[in-house]
DNA sequence: AATAGAAACGGACTGCGGTCCGGTTAGGGG
DNA sequence: CCCCTAACCGGACCGCAGTCCGTTTCTATT
């Protein structure tokens, strides 16, 4: 007689099991990365390398590019904390257009740390991520503390875009990648944006 | 005893065959968008329609991917030329902001238009593709034209991504995609790019 | 016209992403 | 404690992108 009205309760919880081969597989991802480069993370690999099925891997990801964006997702926790309670520019305190071009930097910066990995993910920081989702919230929420009005969801996004490895690729090969002029062009972006 | 220094001499130009199996690839490859849809885009396929071996399908065109972007060059012919000499806004004659404006609704709908062929050409208007390095050339011009200044190729592509099918995805798979909201809110970011 | 060699051809072959279904297991109710 | 069912597991299987190499075709030269 409980539970007449499960209605709209989250769907059901994963079974022990699931869970237990979800975070196998993203830790042997994470191994193989680590060990031999993205390349070296097939399906077959991963599920090899954890111990289980193949067809486990698309049941817990959808697809190896839904692997490959939780293996992001997860290397992006230590970022949000950062932005979320960290020291400033980026965390906290400092004032908006402050933490603004430090997020700009420090995106950038990450962007170019894990390219071959975005780039399994699917080209964009997976736009579906949560680690996606999040620096997108954030750029919001410092536009509008920079009191920017208008339709700030596609003023982000407008925003973010050039630090992302589609955009950036035909420089991205090269070893002598501009990083200062890059950063100051997205600066007077920003500063064109904000109006400031 | 002639021909001593081809040493920058254009890549040796096509054989005949060569250029022959080029556009049957491409003909085969735009009967079968048009018959059966982009997913129906096979190799196999075209290479079959065409009446060649598959290997001249990548020998052509790289990949896949890049037959798409080629069909997809060919079909932007005809906006090339109506932006060169078409009537104003979008052609010569109107005022620059006017052209930057209507240039976008037209990039817009175009990329409704094209979607999956864009999607299967790799998300991007394929960012190497002659078609995209054209308009943002365009859209650098027009800028240039309104008296922006700074780094102009960095703040066309800015312009231009939120137009991308990537960037518009979410919203996309509906139905009621709201073209005039969107159109809205891409002039006042280009506003704020001209500072105007 | 004959020839040589560079370039292109074609289709069998490989490897990987993704699906499918018969068997197994978790875990709540009796 | 046992049973029942829904959810999950695994790995054989499939289709397609991309490669490889022996064969054919073009074209410059004589």
């Amino acid at each position: 007689m409980v539970d007449l009205l499960p209605l709209v309760g989250d769907p059901p919880p994963e079974r022990s099991d699931a869970v237990r081969n979800r975070e196998l597989l993203l830790r042997a991802a994470h191994a193989l990365v680590a060990r031999c480069g993205v390349e070296a993370v097939t399906t077959d690999a991963v599920a090899t390398e954890a111990g289980v099925g193949k067809g486990t891997v698309f049941r817990r990801f959808g697809s190896r590019e839904g692997l490959m964006t939780a293996v992001l997702d997860d290397s992006e926790k230590a970022w949000q904390a950062a932005v979320i309670s960290g020291e400033p520019p980026l965390g906290p305190g400092a004032p908006p257009w402050d933490r603004l071009v430090a997020l700009g930097r420090s995106r950038l910066e990450t962007t170019l740390l894990n390219a071959d990995l975005i780039r399994a993910a699917g080209g964009f920081g997976r736009r579906s991520g949560p680690a996606h989702l999040f620096t997108v919230l954030h750029v919001r929420h410092l536009l509008r503390e920079l009191g920017v009005t208008g339709d700030l969801p596609m003023l982000a996004t407008a925003l973010l875009a050039p630090l992302e490895v589609p955009l950036l690729d035909p420089d991205l090969r090269r070893a002598d990648f501009p990083v200062d002029r890059v950063l100051e062009s997205w600066t007077d972006l920003a500063r064109r944006i904000v109006r400031e």
